[in-house]
Parts: structure tokens; C-alpha cells; sequence
DNA sequence: CGGCGGATTGAAGGGAATCAATGCTTGTGG
DNA sequence: CCACAAGCATTGATTCCCTTCAATCCGCCG
């Protein structure tokens, strides 16, 4: 039943290097696409696209969190993903009219958006068809990782991948250096995330706290033993670390120093 | 926190007509690259798709079902996914040399099988692209339905879930038309993929069968009260109910009866 | 007939939810 | 400048759903 021993992967799963550089000039096409559009912003809890909305478009974030989720009768809420800057989101409501699911700020936001039809235009020019796929592969590792997570991690292990993946991230996406970062979630959210209760959270995260695994204060948080949290989460299915075409550094000028500060990259804030 | 009431999406989320349309034709075109390559067999707990196999293929079921999952080091094992007859899997494998993933037969499983780079092709091929497209949302969809049902439902609900969802899936395919059907999953497996126990799975089944919900005997899964079960599962994302080109009946001659067995479509028994 | 995989059921324990109260920040308005 | 309220974080006590462990049963196949 157990009989495979952990097949590490060499290095991640990731394709030939000729299709990588497809890749990467195909989402060269799809991001100028965006930088032509006006830059937009959102407010923290403004939902980006709204679920039942008629014609959803598609959001480039440059700076800021989002998420994605749904409320379900009883008052509970789902969140499937986290969308960080540099983040494509709701590639998934190229076909429905009526999505179910809505994506929402958690912090102070700034996009670009591109309604569906425009969208789909994209996808016959050269490489950038390739790339919307890789992008939605990528998306859908994330939630297979989740859902390996919630259903067969403990609370203890759920943190860990939720915030070890951020962390992750946003290093792949050169947008943190150290092993700190801030992470605008709530607690509730973070529940939200990983199918857990809101106080649980914080018990879980006492503890990580006390094991010395990770410190979370407020919404910073501190990687302490980034190994030993890699080795309590594998296993679990893995993304793909695309390559990606660097965006402008900020969309409001000021705000990017010599050395770009993760605070203003990540929370928008002085 | 909970002020937008059930917003009761009307006939499910579809896109425009003319996309439909669209898609149909692309579904024709990748329908058919398929059919000219040989079918293949498989039998039960065989490996369509193995993890860590360098060039993985994608895969259209011609009968039979099977699953996506993935071994975590602790020897539990996630499932993410079930594919029926007519269903294309491995598409997410597109990119990634090293899947972590395995795509395994539940049951005798027919189908033809494009390497990667040969499915690559297609996908400048008029519509296709557009097609996968929507095979991948559709099958994205069902990973967010599941992660919210995992995260968010009690065993009860989830087992609904899974056995609404199955009947809705195949009644949509044309493979069944009344209100029972054959689902060659063992009650581990319901459990791998709703990240519970056997044990508990088998309790729940009692229940279900108490309450005169739902009865699950052998494999064999009737459904009673489809409306007070769509009720209860209400609020969850839904998948899109793709248009579909019919696939021709049968893979083997002499299976094919007047009017066609679910027995025989599904799992191929005498 | 014996063995095996799957299904079923019981008893006991634990992890997470629930209920409830308190503290801490932050922002707002007097 | 302070008071106050709102939202979030923290912690305790209790309950219960689900897991774990274990035994038995059933149908099937060699």
C-alpha cells in the first residue's frame, strides 16, 4: 500500500527549457496586454469580481492580496486560493456567466483588468495561448496541494503549508529577500483557507510559535526553520515555479527605493 | 458577514452561445485525434498516469473510471479527482516533467492516450485550444467544489457531495438515466477522496441509508431524494455542464445493446 | 476449504469545534 | 487629547465528531 518510497523530484516538476521560453515569451504578451489598461484600486474586502456577476473579466494584480472564495449558505466561507502581485485571477471564469465564486481584496489592491472576451482574444496570439494554460495549471496545483492539505494534514501541518507557500511565492516572485514577510490574512481568513475554525488558528499558531517553527505577529511573519517546515509538508503535490516576466517595480512612483522595501512592495503602506 | 442571500444561480454558469458553440467544435477536433490512435487497456489499480514519469501523456477514457491522487510520506493518499467515461485526465500534466500526481484505474479502464507534445499540437488546431481551455476549468471546478465540501462539510455532506456529484456527471453524459448507478469505488477510496476514514465512511453510508437518502450497496449506488440532496450541498462551486460531442458507443463490439446497460458502459462486466 | 480484500460494527481516545469571556489595536469623533 | 467602539487576537472550559484500534463478517476466487 506504502510501497513507493518518496520519490523526490528532481528539482520540481518542470518542462522542456524550449517550451519554458515559449512560456515565458507568451506571458510577456499577456502582461503588456494589462499594462495598457488603466491601473486600478481596491480597498480592503472589495471584491474584485463578484459572484453571480454577469461578465467576469480577468485581473493582473500589480500590488496588494486577493483571494478566492465562496460563501456557502450556512454562513460559512471557502477560500481556494491566494493570489499575490504579479498574480493572474479568474482565468477559471473565462466560460461562466455566472460565477459562483468571487474574488476579494484583503488588503489594499492595485490591478489591471480585462474583460473576458478581450481575454480570449489573447489566447490565439502566438505563445500566449501556451501561457494562459500554464498559468491555469499552476492555479490548479495550488488547489490540489490545498486539498491534499486540509484533507489529510492536521492542523499543525495545514498552517505550515499555508505559510510556507506564501513564503515561497513571494521569494520566487523576487518580492521578499529574508525570511520575514508580511501576510495580510486575518486569522478568520486563514481558517477560511484551510478549513479550520478562526480559534484553532490561533491555538496552531501558538504553538508553531512555541515549537519555534514560525513566529506570526500581527500579520508578519517569520520563517525561522524553513527545512524542517519543508520536510513536515512533503508530499504534497507541488507547483510549478514558471518563469515569469518581471513587471514594472511599482505602480506608484515614490514608492520604490534602491532597495525595494517588502513592506511597501506587499501592503502598499508608508 | 453573510448579507448576500442564496443568489441561486439560474440554469448554472454558462458562457454565451456562440462560445458553446465553439467549443463543441473544438471538442470534435481533439475527440477525434484521439480516436485515431489505438485504445489501450487497463485493469484495476493499474497506472494510467505514473508520478515521477518524464514525459506523461494526457488520456481520454473511453470506459471505466479512474482517479487522480497522490501518496503523501505517511503512507495516507489524497485523491483529487474521478474521471468517468469520456473524460480527458492528465491535462494538467502538460508542463510538468515530473508529476507528482498518478492517474490510476479504479476499475477495467479503456482508453487512447497522446503524448504530451502530440496534445501540445492540437492546441493551435482552430478551436481546440479554446476546448481545452474549458476541459481545464471544468475540471478545476471540481477541485474547488471538493475543497470546500473537505473543508467546510461534515462527513454527511461530503459523502452527498460525492455520490450527487458522480450521478449528476453521468447522467449528464448520457451514461445512466434513472436514479441508480454503478460506482466501482471502494469505501477506502471514498475516503481518500473526501479526507476521512473507512471506517467513518461506512458509518455515514448507514446513515444515508437510514435517513432513506441515499443507498450505497456493493457498488452500486441508488439515489432516493436527488432534490433534498441538492439542497444540502447547496452553495459550493458548480462546474459548467460543458456541451459535449457523443462519443461513439462502445469500444467493443457486442457490448452494445438496443438500449445501452449502465452496467456494461461503466465498468465493462458481462 | 482456506485465504483475502472489502465491509461492518464496537469501544475508547483525541483533535477540533463551540461557547464564552477578556485583552489588545486602531480608528473615529467628541 | 481622550473616550469609545469595532475588529481582531487570545485563552479557558466543554462538547462532540471523527479517528484509531480491534474484532467479526461476508463474498469471492484459487
Amino acid at each position: 500500500m506504502n510501497e513507493q518510497p518518496n520519490v523526490v523530484t528532481p528539482e520540481g516538476p518542470i518542462c522542456d527549457p524550449t517550451t519554458l521560453d515559449d512560456l515565458l515569451t507568451g506571458s510577456r504578451i499577456i502582461r503588456d496586454a494589462f499594462l495598457k489598461t488603466t491601473l486600478r484600486f481596491a480597498g480592503r474586502d472589495t471584491k474584485l469580481i463578484s459572484s453571480g456577476v454577469t461578465d467576469p473579466s480577468v485581473i493582473l494584480i500589480r500590488s496588494g492580496f486577493a483571494v478566492r472564495s465562496c460563501t456557502m449558505p450556512n454562513g460559512r466561507r471557502a477560500i481556494f486560493d491566494l493570489f499575490i502581485p504579479g498574480d493572474l485571477c479568474g482565468l477559471f471564469h473565462l466560460f461562466t456567466k455566472y460565477p459562483m465564486e468571487e474574488i476579494t481584496a484583503v488588503n489594499r489592491v492595485a490591478y489591471h483588468s480585462l474583460d473576458a472576451s478581450a481575454f480570449r482574444a489573447l489566447f490565439t496570439q502566438g505563445k500566449a495561448g501556451l501561457s494562459i494554460l500554464a498559468w491555469m495549471t499552476d492555479a490548479h496545483y495550488r488547489v490540489e496541494r490545498l486539498t491534499a492539505a486540509i484533507g489529510r494534514l492536521d492542523a499543525h501541518g495545514r498552517v505550515c503549508v499555508l505559510l510556507l507557500d506564501a513564503y515561497d511565492r513571494l521569494r520566487h516572485r523576487k518580492l521578499i529577500h529574508g525570511n520575514s514577510f508580511s501576510l495580510p490574512l486575518t486569522q478568520e481568513e486563514m481558517a477560511d483557507f484551510l478549513g479550520m475554525t478562526l480559534v484553532h488558528v490561533n491555538r496552531t499558531l501558538r504553538r508553531l510559535r512555541e515549537e519555534g517553527l514560525i513566529v506570526v505577529e500581527r500579520q508578519f511573519v517569520i520563517i525561522q526553520e524553513p527545512d524542517r517546515l519543508r520536510q513536515l509538508v512533503s508530499g504534497l503535490p507541488c507547483g510549478m515555479e514558471l518563469p515569469e516576466p518581471a513587471l514594472p517595480a511599482e505602480p506608484r512612483p515614490g514608492m520604490i527605493s534602491a532597495q525595494p522595501r517588502y513592506e511597501a512592495a506587499l501592503t502598499n503602506a508608508d
